[in-house]
DNA sequence: TGTACATCAGTGAACGCGCGTTCACTGATGTAC
DNA sequence: TGTACATCAGTGAACGCGCGTTCACTGATGTAC
């Protein structure tokens, strides 16, 4: 009984399910169309063979169907970069840098759009709640575990010459707990650094700021993965 | 009679180029306040007190109003760029990258939604024409002048060591040709990294991937700016 | 196992809104002789 | 200097379109006894 029940219960949970996700896909595909502002509920419906008044047992709103999208996006970035350096020894802390930028790359230049939805431009009028946070860190926490691991190591990376200004300093010490145990705020303020330049370089690649110059990219991030790592003084 | 002619016929003009510039100034409050898709010609005629359809004696679209707001993001930040190092000496490189960057992201911080519109994740359905080419380009001539200037010097940037990988070789070398001439094709390559770290950051702290960790961003762009300027080997 | 009831998915019409662009027109401003 | 004509700015109505969201409803699926 609990099983027929439970079975039957999931047959129209399962309808649900399967739907939630058309949904999501069809909106996906409207994305890399016409992007986050072209996103329709009702061309979404339209697509998907219903009336459009039918999305809203779905979602109760446009806004918290984008809310879905953006931590799907995040979700999967994170999971690409989680998977990226697993096959690793965790010692070969280059290697894993190297293997999660070029996967972080790998899954913009595929889903463009959806890097757009979390990394370009704020979609005017959207604010984006508190829900996303969660799915938005797993990209910085795969870096502050290599950066930990290559603190732990028998080759840590050196802080720089210099104190940090004290704002930075406490910034950066924050940092350290939240996702790098351990390591030295001025390495964190180098990997901080290089994290920008990564997703600036990626962003540059997928908005069109290359045309013309470092068209075909694939050289020069390869190169500056490889400094960047030098720079924040990865064995 | 010339004198007259021409004063008459900048009475039309000058009441022409004054609306002109009106109707991009309303345009451009709404940019700010709904991003680019919200830019109506409707609202903006609304706006100014006028009928939509006279806005089509000013601009053929609305494509081409974005693309007349467009050119002029990228002239006002190319202006500030260019404005930032000339009260220096052509001999204080750091200075200079210093006092660039930091006009940039001034300006980016005042105008976020002109940063957006040239910098964020481009308006889908919009293609820029040619024509903005000339104005994008201007951020990176200056750059390209003080790296020129260094490369000058007393004491010139060193390059990395190892060769650049043959494609990144030819392309370093186009961007060597046309914003830095004399310039090695590895201090070229850093420098576009430390570039692409520089908007990777500004993008960053103006579309809130900076907010609970590096917010404010003061503190962290100054040290950035300094580590880039080590890592180019700026004197 | 069968029946009565509750839950849920999906419908179809409607509300009220805004948009870009075209077109024939009026009236003012500028030009040529 | 004055007149006839051409250019141009701005009007107002219209075309044809799409949007998010609400609401009362039908009919199917699931639940409790």
């Amino acid at each position: 009984m609990t099983t027929l029940n439970s079975a039957s219960r999931t047959a129209r949970e399962r309808a649900r399910a399967e739907l939630t996700r058309e949904i999501k896909e069809e909106a996906r595909r409207q994305l890399a169309a016409h992007g986050a502002q072209g996103l329709s509920l009702r061309s979404v419906a339209r697509e998907l063979g219903m009336v459009s008044s039918a999305l809203y047992r779905y979602f109760a709103s446009r806004d918290e169907l984008l809310t879905a999208l953006i931590i799907d996006a995040y979700d999967a970035l994170g999971e690409a970069a989680e998977r990226a350096g697993s096959g690793l020894p965790a010692a070969d802390v280059r290697g894993r840098w190297r293997a999660t930028c070029g996967a972080i790359r790998s899954w913009a230049l595929a889903s463009p759009h959806e890097y757009a939805l979390i990394y370009g431009s704020p979609v005017p009028g959207y604010r984006a709640p508190q829900v996303t946070v969660a799915s938005a860190i797993r990209v910085a926490r795969v870096l502050g575990g290599i950066l930990a691991d290559a603190a732990a190591g028998s080759r840590p990376p050196q802080p720089p010459a210099g104190p940090l200004p004290p704002e930075l300093a406490g910034q950066t010490a924050s940092v350290a707990d939240a996702i790098a145990p351990g390591v030295d705020g001025g390495v964190i303020a180098r990997a901080l650094i290089a994290w920008t330049q990564l997703f600036g370089m990626i962003s540059f690649e997928l908005f069109g700021q290359f045309v013309g110059s470092l068209e075909p990219a694939g050289a020069f991030f390869g190169y500056a993965v490889e400094q960047m790592a030098d720079f924040i003084g990865l064995p």
